[in-house]
DNA sequence: GTGATGACGGAAT
DNA sequence: TATTCCGCCATCA
């Protein structure tokens, strides 16, 4: 996940994949679950196939603070409240 | 030991 | 395009 650029963001499949794991989406939306707020891993850039953001479901309302630290690394949200992942999907 | 669940994804309908 | 269903496997009750 570190090797995200700045002003990018991955899907789940996506690190998954880049960890050789095709196909365990899951897990690392539960590795995600279960880190620290202090680590200074960039999982903000990380969001799901929809161009969502899956916080939600987790912390009720914590999506809204994915949202700002996005937003300021020049994410740009539609009205939706979704992100084009054709111009911000990091693609390698 | 067992069954249900989840920061998901992709195929099927 | 929108829903639904199933596979994935570490955790937890």
């Amino acid at each position: 996940m570190r090797q995200i650029p700045l002003g990018y963001v991955a899907t789940y499949g996506d690190v998954a994949s880049l960890a050789q794991l095709p196909g365990h989406a899951r897990l690392v939306g539960y590795a995600l679950h279960a880190l620290p707020e202090y680590s200074d891993v960039p999982w903000q850039r990380v969001i799901n196939a929809q161009g969502k953001l899956s916080l939600g479901r987790a912390y009720p309302g914590g999506d809204l603070h994915q949202r700002h630290l996005l937003e300021a690394e020049g994410i740009v949200f539609d009205a939706n409240g979704n992100i084009d992942l054709k111009r911000f999907r990091w693609q390698p």
